[in-house]
Formats: C-alpha cells, structure tokens, sequence
DNA sequence: CGTGTCGCGTAC
DNA sequence: GACGTACGCGACACGG
C-alpha cells in the first residue's frame, strides 16, 4: 500500500482516545512546572501535527469515547468491566488534549453511548459514499472490518499502512469477515470473551472454511478435532455474542458534514497560548518556524524534473567520481517494495529524482549503466533489487558502505548508515527535521523523504573514500573488491529466484502431523495424569520433577533443565520422557517449518525468497531469514518429509552440490600438518583415516564406532575443543575423551601448533584472519575472566577455518555464476548452506550443469593456492531430499 | 499489548 | 561453566 495518490479527497479520521492512551504509556512521564503530566498530550499533539504536515489531508476529525455505558454494556454488562481505571495521570491531560484539537480547528466528536471506533466506523461509510478516500488512524486491529478499496488504515507508530489485501494476509478473509474471527477468538483487553480454547490461529482457520460463525455453528458436525467441536457447541451463545460485541457500528447518529471536516487554519493564538501553558516550546518553536522557510544543515539536493535538468546533473558530475545511490522505497517491505524516486551524489551535488516521471530518465539510466564509474550504496543488495523492478541494472564496480563496515567491525550487529555518519563525518543524520528535545523515538519521522533519501546518498558518497581507505589499512581491500562486491548481486539473484514449495505435500503433512500431536498429548495426559502445557520448560519441569519425583538433572537459569539430554537420561525411570522427546521433535519440525514456510510464499511469485544476510555472522559466513533455509532439517522421518517439500519445477531438476569436508581440509592447509596433506592428496576417507591413529589400528579394525568418533573429534578440534565438551558428545567419561583429544595432537602435531599459533596472534594483533584477510576481532582473548578468555581462545581457533571456508565458497559463487551466466543462463543458483550450492536446472542442460559447477567449485582450491585439492559431491533429484548427495 | 529474554532445537 | 556459527519457535516476564 502507498498514500493515496488518486484525486478523490481524502479524509483522516483519527482515534483519539487510543493514541491518548498509547501515547501516555509508551512515553516517559513528561511535566511541566506546574505538576501537570503532559506526555500523553505531547504525543498526540505531534502525532497530529504530522499527520496534517505530511499527509496533507482535505479532511480530518478525531473521535473519542464518550464515557458512560455504551450499547455493548446493554448486550453484555461485563464488557470492558476487567479495565483498569484510568490513571489519574492521563485523566488530567484529557482535557487539555480537547483544547489541542480545538485550537488546531478540528472537529472532536463524541457521542453517548457510542464509542470511538463507531463514530470512525460510521463517517468512513458515509464519506466514502461521498467519494472520499478514507484514512483511518489507528493501531487497532479491530479496525480492518471497515477496510474497502476507498477505506484504509494507517498506523503511525509503525508507519505502515494497511488495505484489504493486508487484512486478507493477516487474518486469511476480507475484511467484511473479521467480526467472525474476533466473535471466536474474543478480545482480552475487551473483555469479550470468544470461545475459550479457541485461538486466534484456529479462528482463522474454521472461518476461511465456514465463512460466518452462523454457518460454522449449523455445520459443527463437520467440525474436526473433536475437542475444537466441543467447545463450539458449548460455548455457541458466547460466539454470537462476541461477535455481536466485536462489531463496529456504522450507523450511529453522527453527522457527515463535509464542510466541518474540512481542514482549516489554526487558531494561532490560542494555539501559541496553549503550547505555551503546557511548556512545549519545541513545538512552539517550529509552529512560528513554520512559516519562514526552513533552513538546511546542507546544500538542498536538486530536485530534476526534466530530461534537460537530468543530461545537465549528469554533464556536471566529474569523469571518475564515485557515485552513491539511494532508493527512496515506500510500501510493503523487501520483494513488494515500491521505488518512488532516486537519490544520487558525488559528495559535493546531490540529485532527486522522483520517479513518477519517465520522459527523463534516459540520461540518468545510461549513467547508472556506466561501467567506469564506482556506484557506492548503503545495503548494495536491497538497491539492486529495487532498481531491477524498475528495469534498472545497476553497472559494477560497487562499493557497499554496508558490507564495508561489516568486513572493518564483523562482531557489531548493526550496521546502519546513521552510525557511519555520527562515527566518520561527526554528523547526526536527520537532525533537521526532528524535534531536539523529543522524549522517544515513539513518534518520530520514519517515514521517508526524498530529503532523507538525498541526505543518505551525500552521506554514503562522503563516507566511501573514507572506508576504503580503512579496509586498504587493514589488508582487506581486496577480499572487499574481489569478494564480497562481486557477490552482492549473485545473491540478489539468488533471492530473486527463489526456491519452489510443494505447498499441497506441507499442507497434508501439518494434517498428519497433528493427529500425531493430538494422540501424542493424550498419551502425555495419561502418563503425567493430567493435561499441561509439553511446549512450556517451566510445566514439564514441574510434572517430571514435582508431580513424578524423578531426579533432575542439571539446572538452568530459572529452573531444572528439560532439553535433550536430560530427557534421555530420564528415560530410564519412566516412559514420560520419552513420549515428550517425541512430541517436542513433531511439535518443533511442524510450527518451525511444516506451517510457518507456506506463509512466506511470495503472492506474485509463488515461491520461497529468503534473505541471505552479507552482514551478520562475525566469521563471515552468510546467514539466512525470513525463511531460514540454512537449517532446513535433514534428519529423520519427518525431516526428510520437510526437504521433499523442496521441489524443482517441471522439466527442471535440483542439482545440489557439496563440498566434501571442507573445513577439515581448511584445517590440514593452514596446519601444513603432513598427515592430513597426505590423507586428502591420496583423496582417503579422512575420519578412517584419524580413526587410525587415534586407535593405533589398521583400517581391517576401525569399527563404525571408532569413526563415529573421530569424526566427532574433527568437529570438536574445528570448534576449539575441551575434553567435557567431547564427552558430553560421545557420551565417554572425561578422562576417555581427553585421551582421544591428546592422542590426536600427538599424531597430527602440526594442527595443535596451528591452534597454538592462532590464539596467540589474536591475544597479541587482538584479531583473527583468514585465507583472504578477512578479520574478526576478539577482545575476550584480553579478558582477566578465564571463562571469557576461554570462550576467546575457542573463537581464535575456529574463526580462521569456519571464516576461510566461508571465503572459499563465496569466491566459489562468484565463479560460477559468471561461468553459468555465459554458458547456461537457464540455470539458476537458489541456494546456499555454507558449504552447498543448490541450483535449478533444466533437464536438458543437466549433464553440462554438473560438470561446470563441480569444475568451478574444486578450481577455487587452486586459484587460492590451497594445499589440499578440494572434492565436491553433486545429487540431483526432483526435490531436496533426493538430490541431497 | 508489545517487546525482550530464555530454553530449546534445527542446520553447517 | 563446560564446542564454533547462525535463526526462530513458544512461553514467559516485564514495563510502557
């Protein structure tokens, strides 16, 4: 959803005593020197100034409940009867935010008997038919019923807006059919009481079958699980009830009179007199301000308008200068995001180009296409996406002001523009427009501007030469360049090409997995004897150890521990345990990933995009979100059900390929240990081969068991090994595993002198490198505390090889999708899991895929000068789980 | 009522 | 306490 851009008028119709009450609890208390609380005041009052400033609206009102009993108390006396009482606090203020609005020349309306949401409900009807588009400003999800094409919902705290397609994406109906949701589910703060049991998951779901809570009551033998029948049946005159008390009035006696809705100027002086007396001299401020013209920190950005003002911005802009881009986005988030106009500047000239023109973007595009020109941006992937949509390739070389200062500080968790600015140019960004002496961030602009966005674009051109320099300082220039620049669009195009879901399969499988839960939770019942909550720590340490008497195990922060483990170890003493092992593992796989994944489906695509995250994890790897697919199960019955779920279209295959023991082989080249060299040269199995001589046994002799557990020590070496730490894992006593650990670096004398070597470079340099200078620093490694230090050393030993194996595969990426772009542009790369690429293919170009990806992933050992030669295994299938190699 | 934290569990 | 890197779920506590 965007702002109204059409020419009806728009009307703002404003739910004052919900913003009273949000502002006055989400704002710290605020008086003036008279005594008098004057947050909730201060807050709607800029709230409403906003509105008026930036949304510019033709009409506005703000409505408020009127006390004393409404119509909903007459249908049910308990309505709202749990409420606090109003705190003295904001009782005081109310009349003063009544002369806010009467000094700002806007209509308050009130009606006995009715309340807020009905006078909104009924003016929104009626200046629709009047042909207003209508905002309603509100943070009230019961709103969504008066949603229609001409009526929408704006939410100013989180500055989003919401239409009919946002209410169908949150409560899965029209508008029209929330009432029937809210009838079931109820509404705590109301006291409406709903069905109890029923949630609001639940709701959504019998409605988008029934339709009306009328029809779900006639037809509630068709009602399945039982348990969700039974208490419809039982509670049948609570629905309608509730449904009745959840709907908002749009007939109550309130006059639509155009010409009072109108906007007008302030009473200025009863205004003044007013901020005055409430001692908001912010406020007071920027109201006489107002008027003159607001001076800038900066030289303004040229707005252009035409294609001869665009051809003179780009005459202007010298030869080389590095050029810094910064989309104005509105609406929706990430894929959905709408481009409204383009920042662009060299430092010294800033240029704005709305976009809702296009005579003029010649000149500005073939700019954007210049290959000899550097286009820095802040968040190059999400520019790159956004300029796709508009059909804009934006030319490399890039510089990711973003990426930059997460290769210069990986272990900060974020890295925003601001920041960079306070940190490197001493400037405070959108300090022109904010209000100095504002209390919280509750109320500020987020909202962007083209102001905003021009004042990003001179920030990051200002800041560009100024990181280089820091990253040429500290040897990682070049991974920046060669690297993590070149990768930023293969993983744009990753995210753009998504990953297909076998919606039906998940949709049978969360059935499925259900009914297992259901039986599971009755079994529980039985052996615990009584019904609890398996999904709360706290409730099933309570049974086990309260109620059972069985022994606990160790303890956690607020209580005994239930995870695995302990669970495990309880199973000799009871059969509970077990059966809650089993539930906790169904009931993680289905709400993780069997229900949560068909949700973030994109609605035009039909497919899975995921963010693959360039500036998270410290070592350097890359991470993924919204959904994970970087933990996507791989295990068990139910696990492999979940990657079948993962398909290829028709007439493609999934080609996933893999390097084979990446990291050890990462350990045997920075150890230059001669055993490990000589194990992955000779291409032998390297966990029989540590098995070996960790039992000093021919390989006639190892059994499963001894490489099960050399292999776990590989792992536990990589990850910075204490001896608990193995045993706890292979389940041996301490002293056992501390001898396979001695054992180990006995043999492979050179791997303990590389662990040796890394802790002490990062205690002395304070950071850790890897194969292509990629940093983290580590300040545990200076702390007095040896369970820090401890923690530090761990970090040193294992940063260089999970970070070098990350450095290996992005450089792996780079490659083949530049070989895959020439050779095979039909193919296309969807996925990576840190040490796995996965690719969509089609079935005639199979054969050349797997040869071309496999030849360019093994290469990047050679073309980094690794001492080992890399492996890569290759599966191909019509889902994830069978083209799993 | 929303946000942050915890315990837990999935991946590599 | 106790083996690295992530993300995200449900429950719970807290405070605005």
């Amino acid at each position: 959803m965007t702002s109204p851009t059409d020419r009806r008028p728009t009307l703002y119709l404003i739910d004052g005593s919900a913003y009273i009450y949000r502002a006055f609890f989400a704002l710290p208390p605020l008086n003036n020197s008279k005594g008098l609380q004057t947050n909730a005041v201060y807050g709607f009052t800029t709230m409403l100034l906003k509105i008026i400033r930036e949304r510019q609206p033709d009409g506005l009102a703000v409505a408020f409940d009127e006390k004393g009993p409404t119509l909903r108390h007459e249908e049910f006396k308990e309505y709202k009867a749990q409420r606090p009482p109003m705190p003295d606090g904001m009782k005081a203020q109310i009349p003063y935010i009544h002369r806010v609005v009467e000094a700002l020349a806007i209509p308050g309306l009130r009606q006995a008997g009715y309340e807020a949401d009905d006078l909104i409900g009924t003016l929104a009807r009626k200046a629709e038919q009047a042909g207003y588009d209508v905002i309603i400003v509100t943070g009230d999800k019961d709103m969504f019923q008066l949603l229609t094409p001409h009526v929408r919902i704006y939410d100013p705290v989180k500055d989003k807006w919401f239409g009919e397609a946002e209410c169908i994406e949150r409560f899965g109906v029209e508008p029209g059919r929330v009432v029937e949701i809210m009838g079931l589910m109820g509404d705590a703060t109301d006291n409406i009481p709903g069905v109890k049991g029923i949630g609001e998951k639940t709701a959504m779901k019998l409605i988008s079958q029934f339709h009306t809570i009328e029809e779900l009551l006639r037809r509630v033998e068709e009602v399945t699980p039982a348990r969700t029948k039974t208490l419809l049946t039982e509670q049948a005159d609570n629905a309608r009830l509730s449904r009745k008390l959840a709907t908002i009035e749009t007939e109550s006696p309130v006059a639509f009179d155009q010409e009072s809705l109108h906007i007008k100027p302030p009473h200025m002086d009863q205004l003044s007199a007013l901020l005055r007396e409430l001692e908001f001299t912010s406020l007071l401020k920027s109201l006489q301000a107002s008027n003159e013209l607001p001076e800038r920190e900066q030289a303004a950005a040229e707005k252009i308008e035409s294609e001869k003002a665009a051809h003179a911005f780009v005459e202007s802009l010298p030869k080389g200068a590095t050029l810094a881009v910064q989309c104005l986005l509105a609406g929706g988030t990430g894929l959905q995001a709408e481009v409204q106009g383009i920042a662009l500047s060299t430092g010294d000239k800033t240029a704005y180009i709305p976009l809702d023109v296009h005579d003029y973007m010649r000149s500005i595009t073939s700019l954007l296409h210049e290959a000899t020109r550097t286009k820095a941006a802040h968040d190059l992937k999400a520019t790159l996406l956004a300029f796709h949509r508009i059909g804009i390739t934006l030319a490399a070389p890039y510089v990711d002001t973003m990426v930059a200062d997460y290769l210069l500080h990986p272990n900060r968790r974020d890295h925003q523009l601001d920041t960079l600015a306070l940190e490197l140019l001493d400037h405070r960004m959108g300090a022109h427009e904010k209000e100095k002496t504002k209390p919280t961030s509750l109320f500020d602009e987020t909202a962007g501007s083209s102001d905003d966005a021009a004042e990003c674009a001179s920030v990051i051109a200002k800041i560009t030469p100024i990181m280089l320099d820091q990253l040429r300082d500290q040897g990682s220039l070049k991974l920046f360049q060669e690297v993590e620049m070149p990768l930023v669009p293969v993983l744009a195009e990753i995210e753009r090409n998504g990953f297909l879901l076998d919606v039906e399969g998940l949709q049978a499988l969360s059935k499925e997995l259900e009914h297992e839960l259901d039986k599971m939770m009755s079994t529980i019942a039985g052996l615990a004897g009584g019904e609890f909550n398996i999904n709360s720590p706290k409730q099933l340490a309570t049974v086990l150890f309260d109620k059972l008497g069985l022994k606990p195990g160790r303890k956690t922060k607020t209580g005994y521990s239930t995870d695995e483990d302990t669970l495990t170890q309880l199973a000799t003493q009871h059969d509970l345990p077990a059966q809650i092992l089993s539930y906790r593992s169904v009931s993680k796989l289905k709400s993780t990933y069997v229900d949560a994944l068909p949700e973030l489906i994109h609605s035009d695509t039909k497919r899975l995009h995921t963010s693959l995250n360039q500036t998270v994890a410290a070592t350097g790897r890359l991470s993924s979100t919204d959904p994970n697919l970087q933990n996507i199960p791989v295990k068990g019955d139910y696990g492999l059900c979940i990657r079948e779920a993962f398909i290829a279209p028709r007439g493609h295959e999934l080609l996933c390929a893999d390097y084979s023991q990446i990291e050890p082989r990462i350990l045997a080249h920075l150890s230059q240990d001669p055993r490990l060299l000589a194990v992955f040269a000779k291409g032998e199995d390297i966990h029989m081969a540590t098995a070996m001589e960790i039992f000093g046994l021919p390989s006639s002799q190892i059994t499963r068991d001894m490489r099960r557990v050399a292999k776990t020590v590989v792992f536990g070496i990589v990850y910075g090994i204490s001896p608990f730490g193995l045993s706890q894992n292979i389940g041996v006593s301490q002293a056992e595993a501390k001898k396979y650990i001695d054992t180990f670096f006995e043999k492979f004398a050179a791997v303990r002198a590389l662990m040796d070597r890394n802790i002490a470079e990062g205690k002395e340099k304070g950071y850790t490198t890897t194969i292509l200078g990629r940093r983290r620093p580590i300040p545990e490694l200076q702390s007095s505390d040896p369970v820090q230090r401890g923690f530090g050393e761990r970090m040193a030993v294992n940063s260089p090889i999970q970070g070098s194996a990350a450095d290996l595969i992005k450089v792996a990426m780079i490659n083949v999708h530049r070989v895959l772009h020439h050779e095979l542009p039909h193919v296309k790369m969807i996925l990576q899991v840190h040490d796995e690429l996965i690719f969509e293919v089609p079935d005639h170009d199979l054969e050349e895929a797997k040869r071309l990806v496999k030849h360019e992933m093994e290469a990047v050992g050679q073309q980094l000068g690794l001492s080992v030669p890399l492996k890569v295994d290759l599966g191909v299938g019509k889902n994830w789980r069978t083209a799993h190699p």
